[in-house]
RNA sequence: CGGGGUGUAGCGCAGUUGGUUAGCGUACCUGCUUUGGGAGCAGGUGGUCGUCAGUUCGAGUCUGACCACCCCGACCA
């Protein structure tokens, strides 16, 4: 076990902030609330968002960029999304600085005071509904499929590194649609398109479903959420897709004319991921020895460690430990080499475990006499030695492996803490000894809703798409109720 | 934003009743020996003691305000 970090069964949060520095992830900044994101936690970063503009771009999606600003007035024209973004709003009111009369400091020039006062954007939809107004006259003009990588801000009260901050970086986007059922698809389209980057490259087993009314997007007609499940028993909800209605429409009088000649009204999506996600990739998979990353967003795959007694030695084991990079490269995989000597192996051993690279190579002096290597995987730390020849078929099956199997790994944990549910002290029972996911009936208001949460700090995380028909009374209310709907505490 | 806690070298910490030149571990630099699971010895560099103000002959130590971070609540992706 990793001596420096915290254990994770004795106190998951501090472990949890523990890894994010340890492995050099990110660190709290001079401005409150606001991370640093270093180069290693970055680069993952980097990958996520090229795997999903290649899947945006796959589903007709284009790029662009919006402001950051947003004069306040916007906000105002949509009821719901300023009443939802109003408590956590970072404004500019001026735009001049001065030398203070003393000479000595600087202050805001009260002179230089905005005619507006700028919002910066925690979400776009206003200012770029604004554009669209500009863009759509004709049913020609649809659809508009549009997303933008962008920082946003939300003034947070309490934050984490990751997992809450006061400002992010996300994608959003904001699609216009002719017609209720063509806004609706796209919304369902992008949550499939986020469950799809969540299994498949975060390794991350999700469960799609509709957002109850307390839970939706500010301005929103339907939200859809994937959520996930945290070894710590709580939910996380790694993307949202929202199906707007024509409610931006009506609030930036967005009409276009239909093929008939009559105006209507444009229906809108918008749909978001952040770099929240990167805190559900270290949570999910995470362990004592450190990050377990995923080999598809790992910022290498492989690392390469030689083992040497004199600058000689290094530079045969170099040589060979080139050749294998540099094979591994043309298979497509990503390699980093640490012929660093102010460390020793097995520093390097356990410095690459606490970083989480999915696959470790080890070559000294006996490998090179034998033409072997030693294999290590980071997900099982299992190791073996094998001959040169065979690296690069081995690692390509292993990094294969490593990817499905954590996300099995992932997925058996969440079928093991997912709960059918009747009793309402079970109910709270289960909540309080093990938490998890807890699948129970609930009878559709939002007034039950609220007292669950009160009395168990658990929410309605969604209503799964796939929820079978199943006659059932409210695990509150004892109502009447046609399905069950996924419970959990959530972060 | 309310309650609790913590700020001393890059990191982790000690520092007695207010008393001389602020110390330990680690990291870093140099040298030698090492290197297959976080190496050893020797020497060395590094400090506005979170910030500002106050009390005092004298403040890391006492007082006040502020700032940051951590934990618990309310709010949220």
């Amino acid at each position: 076990m990793a001596k420096f970090l915290t254990n994770r069964d004795e106190n998951y949060a501090q472990w949890y902030n523990d890894l994010v520095i340890k492995a050099d992830l990110a660190e709290n900044s001079a401005v409150r609330g606001c991370m640093v994101i270093k180069p290693y936690g970055f680069a993952i970063w980097e990958n996520i968002q090229a795997e999903l503009d290649r899947m945006f771009k796959a589903t007709g999606h284009v790029n662009a960029y919006f402001p950051l600003f947003i004069p306040k007035s916007f906000f105002a024209r949509e009821a719901a999304h300023v009443k939802g973004f109003a408590k956590e709003c970072a404004i500019v009111t001026h735009y001049r600085l001065k030398t203070d009369e003393d000479g000595k400091g600087i202050i805001v020039d009260p002179t230089a005071k905005l005619e507006e006062e700028l919002i910066i954007r925690p979400t776009s939809e206003t200012i770029i509904w604004n554009s669209y107004k500009n863009w759509i006259q004709s049913y020609r003009d649809l659809p508009i499929l549009i997303n933008q990588w962008a920082n946003v801000v939300r003034w947070e009260m309490r934050t984490r590194l990751f997992l809450r901050t006061a400002e992010f970086l996300w994608q959003e986007g904001h699609t216009a649609h002719a017609t209720s059922e063509e806004a609706q698809e796209e919304a369902e389209r992008m949550i499939n398109v986020y469950a799809d980057f969540a299994e498949n490259c975060m390794a991350l087993p999700v469960i799609k479903g509709y957002k109850s009314e307390n839970e939706r997007f500010p301005g929103a007609l339907d939200t859809y959420a994937i959520e996930a499940l945290m070894q710590d028993g709580k939910a996380l909800q790694a993307g949202t897709s929202h199906f707007l209605g024509q409610n931006f429409a009506k609030a930036f009088d967005v009409q276009f004319t239909d093929k008939t000649g009559k105006l209507d009204y444009v229906w809108a999506t918008s749909w978001g991921l952040s770099t929240r996600t990167i805190g559900a990739l270290i949570m999910a998979h995470s362990d004592n020895h450190g990050l377990v990353l995923p080999p598809r967003l790992a910022p290498f795959q492989v690392v390469i460690i030689p083992i040497f007694k004199n600058p000689e030695q290094l530079q045969k084991i170099s040589e060979a430990a080139r050749k294998i990079r540099s094979e591994l490269e043309t298979a497509g995989i990503s390699v980093k080499y640490d012929d660093k000597d102010n460390n020793t192996p097995g520093w390097k051993f356990a410095n690459y475990e606490l970083k989480g690279v999915p696959v470790r190579l080890a070559l000294g002096p006996r490998d090179l006499d034998n033409s072997t290597v030693e294999v290590a995987r980071r997900d099982t730390l299992k190791k073996e030695t094998i001959p040169v020849a065979s690296v690069t078929e081995n690692v390509k099956r292993l990094i294969k492996d490593i990817q499905v199997s954590i996300f099995r790994k992932a997925k058996e944990f969440r079928t093991q803490n997912t709960f059918y549910i009747d009793k309402w002290d079970d109910f709270v029972k289960t909540l309080d000894d093990k938490g998890g996911f807890i699948m129970a009936h609930w009878d559709g208001t939002a007034d039950t809703e609220e007292k669950i949460k009160e009395e168990t700090k658990a929410t309605i995380r969604c209503i799964p798409f796939d929820a079978p028909e199943e006659v059932g009374r409210c695990i509150y209310s004892g109502k009447p109720s046609k399905k069950r709907v996924l419970f959990a505490r959530s972060y």
